[in-house]
DNA sequence: CTTATAAATGTTATATTATTACATACTGTT
DNA sequence: AACAGTATGTAATAATATAACATTTATAAG
């Protein structure tokens, strides 16, 4: 089970906004969509993101310098993520897939490295983008 | 085989100074140091950056905006990359392995999405930090 | 309830990363 | 020589992110 994060009103505020958007959403874009609710500063912004990832509500899309909400139940998943983004709409969305998450987490390579997290982004086109 | 390309003026100096660095060097760093030699602005660094990552020289380490130069001699490997990165001194290497590769490369779900590209970034601790 | 501590907020300024726009020059064909 | 494509130079600015400091709110311990 997640544990239960009582998330503060900048916090809430910025979830909200981001869990209701389409697709990921910049930091800029979030400012300026919270500016009426007297979120005026761009650190009010990075601080709530930062503190969203860290407990897993959100995730960051490193390609794009972008935000989604956690699409999955998982506690695991912050440390183990995975997304699709298609290069032509932008499209992004979150893979929940046992079998690779299972592979991933396991993965260990001769560097003697132990790795506690992962990200991995697949690139190509949505099924709408290939039939244009 | 990997293409040929030759490498314009500007393209060489950056090369060189990424692939003589010990770790990922970020953008204003390696203007920084390539101001004796006649790049003076930021755009120059982008645009050889730009071409050096598309046509597989370098990569870049999304979670850091950082560039590495390329460990591998394969062409397919800038559509297919992975990292792992140390979480306390940072330094960054370029995962060869065929069995990941593999896996990946041929990763599908059930979005009807035919991905074309990944990156991948590991996280963890490396041998040396571990045993501080 | 009070004290202590951690977490969150507010605000200003600034650092870092990256691109737009426009003019010019070089390179390799035909 | 003319063309097309690629690379360069330069200035300005946009977009992303953090530092520093003061204050407030929430949580837990005595």
């Amino acid at each position: 089970m997640q544990k239960e994060h009582n998330l503060s009103k900048n916090q809430k505020i910025i979830f909200d906004l981001i869990d209701k958007s389409r697709g990921p959403m910049k930091a800029y874009s979030i400012l300026f969509n919270v500016q009426k609710k007297g979120i005026k500063a761009p650190l009010q912004v990075y601080r709530a993101l930062d503190k969203l990832v860290e407990i897993g509500k959100i995730h960051k899309i490193e390609s794009r310098n972008a935000f989604i909400a956690c699409q999955n139940s998982s506690c695991q998943i912050s440390k183990a993520t995975a997304f699709s983004i298609c290069e032509s709409c932008e499209n992004v969305s979150e893979i929940s897939n046992l079998k690779l998450s299972k592979y991933l987490s396991n993965f260990s390579d001769s560097s003697g490295m132990k790795y506690s997290k992962y990200n991995l982004e697949f690139f190509g086109l949505c099924k709408k983008c290939k039939s244009k």
